[in-house]
DNA sequence: CTGAAAGCGCTAACAT
DNA sequence: ATGTTAGCGCTTTCAG
């Protein structure tokens, strides 16, 4: 069960191991009858070289790190499509670790990835998604990024200058918000995200903005976030429902929310769009195939992950890059939003 | 940038690299003052030792290697979930590589995975999943097999005695097929899957035997396998609504041509499952949020994952394990199925 | 309780 | 064109 070597290899073909080893990495030229006979040795024992001797010496491991928060929400593994794809060429392979928003747990990771090596980090979610986060995890995730090319995807961290990748969600809300205005809302409600996420306070803002923009009202009332579940969705659309006035179109932290609002609505006998418009954010798949179709703001999942590792192989190449790539989402207009029926 | 090691530890605490490494590992008395200086030069150097060094020494990295099809169907990312979770407690990590079905990048990413010296390899989908495997395809995974612990999910490969977990996808036709009948129906279609994957034959035999065991007769113009796609099932149910005679019921292979089967049952007008009943395989999270709600077959996907750790696990303490390990799915019964309206 | 030394499998000068 | 040698950073006998 032991693992060949180039010991064996050489000993068997009679020559060194700087041979076997030339023959490898073809590095240096080497006669053709003793490469014959060293490459059908290869062959017969299936020799693989180790590429852990070999990270040691050449101090890089081809591997990339990425923690995500929750692989089974499918805007990571888009992600993780997009980084793939991008590291195909340069033969990066990845560890990937899902810390399901444990902060402890991104700690573990990281650590972890630092022992193993890792020649880049792709840190998503958990704490660089917090309005507030700990001083004790961002020292150390600035700690790690100065040991090892760390970009920060769709979050970052205040006061620090980590390089980031992220959409540009700001662009992206007044996208769906203004595509409501010229449907021919005026009234509009805000549903769903954790007040204390970027994310959603982010989106808040912008909301807030394009409205005014506009020059119409924004009714308290029906700003509300929650969480960014399908259920957040469904208990905001109730809250909505049970209220005397309410409006006729709604602006999503996200497409969970929005299916949820949907359901909800659907459940107490409405129309989707025509007794209320709904926009969600992210288009997962998802928001393709449900009933209606959603009408959703496109985060570019794939390209997000390309760039990351982008980004990350010209930092680990000590290029210099910019503090932020900012990505701009796309509107995807599809069967959730109308005119107001009034 | 260049980390620091366990001899910059040892000069500035003034000892030698074995003892460092006796605190690092606690792997022999160290006189508390020593111990203590040492730590506290751990802590201000923010040491990590190189895991690398660490394997190569030990012949172990603690990493699992899993190679999947495609991470962008939701069902991967719940086996990994559950992989993960298993691994937790031994302190395992996972390499992770999409094979996008493609047999070539499989090879490549099981070479990768052999010179990483991953600990364990979990190869789910894609040439295991094929009714007939090229045989240096079969080969090159049994060689694989015979030097780094290997446990197939969810396939398996004709005339070898590869380690398998899988779940018993014809226990969950049969339960998926008995329950249309139970609710009255007695002419069943059967849609989605390619012709030459294993799961699609495993199905096929299955639906026959649950048929014919009932004394109900199977329509072959109702038998429609084609591939695993949201369109797929739609294109299949286009061709059931144009026949003159037409289930009342219908088994998909999976989720996803489930869904296709009701949406174009829905633009035709149909109501599911008042028109016809459908049941889909594998329970993805979309199962339970899409409207109507799909009757299934959980695959236990988390489960699955879990066990495969396991059984990895106990190969590479070299404890024996069973050739296959078999998960009984459940039927989920929701609202895509109902008593034929007759 | 601690240090010296061998070696894990490989690459890269440096010789020849 | 090929061999010799010195590490890469760590663990683990074996001595003391």
């Amino acid at each position: 069960m032991r693992q060949v070597t180039i010991y064996d290899i050489a000993k068997e073909a009679e020559v060194s191991i700087s041979t076997v080893s030339r023959v490898l990495n073809d590095t240096a030229p080497v006669k053709g009858s003793t490469r014959a006979k060293i490459e059908e040795l290869i062959q017969k024992y299936n020799f693989q070289p180790n590429a852990m001797a070999r990270s040691l010496l050449k101090q890089e491991t081809g591997i990339i790190g990425v923690i995500v928060p929750d692989l089974t929400n499918p805007f990571f593994p888009e992600v993780f499509a997009g980084a793939e794809h991008e590291a195909q060429q340069s033969g990066h392979t990845f560890l990937l670790s899902n810390s399901i928003g444990d902060y402890a747990k991104e700690s573990e990771y990281l650590s972890i990835m630092r022992e193993k090596r890792v020649d880049g980090i792709m840190f998503l979610g958990g704490r660089i998604n917090l309005r507030h986060c700990e001083e004790h995890l961002v020292q150390e995730l600035v700690q790690c990024a100065s040991v090892i090319p760390t970009v920060l995807v769709n979050g970052g961290l205040r006061n620090t200058d980590l390089i980031r990748v992220a959409t540009d969600e700001s662009a992206g809300t007044a996208l769906a918000v203004r595509h409501l205005i010229e449907l021919g809302h005026t009234e509009i409600g805000f549903i769903g995200g954790e007040s204390n996420m970027t994310t959603t306070s982010i989106k808040l803002r912008a909301f807030r903005k394009a409205m005014k923009d506009a020059e119409l009202e924004v009714r308290e009332e029906w700003m509300l976030p929650d969480s960014f579940s399908i259920d957040s969705g469904k208990r905001q659309m109730l809250n909505l429902l049970a209220m005397k006035e309410r409006p006729t179109a709604v602006f999503c932290v996200n497409d969970y929310t929005a299916i949820g609002v949907i359901k909800a609505g659907v459940e107490a006998g409405l129309s989707i769009p025509d007794d209320m418009s709904v926009v969600g954010f992210d288009d997962i798949p998802l928001a393709h195939h449900f009933i209606p179709e959603l009408t959703t703001v496109s985060q570019q999942a794939h390209e997000l992950g390309r760039t990351a590792v982008k980004v990350l192989k010209a930092m680990m190449s000590n290029e210099k890059v910019k503090k932020l790539t900012s990505l701009e989402p796309q509107l995807v207009v599809r069967q959730s939003s109308g005119a107001p029926m009034r």
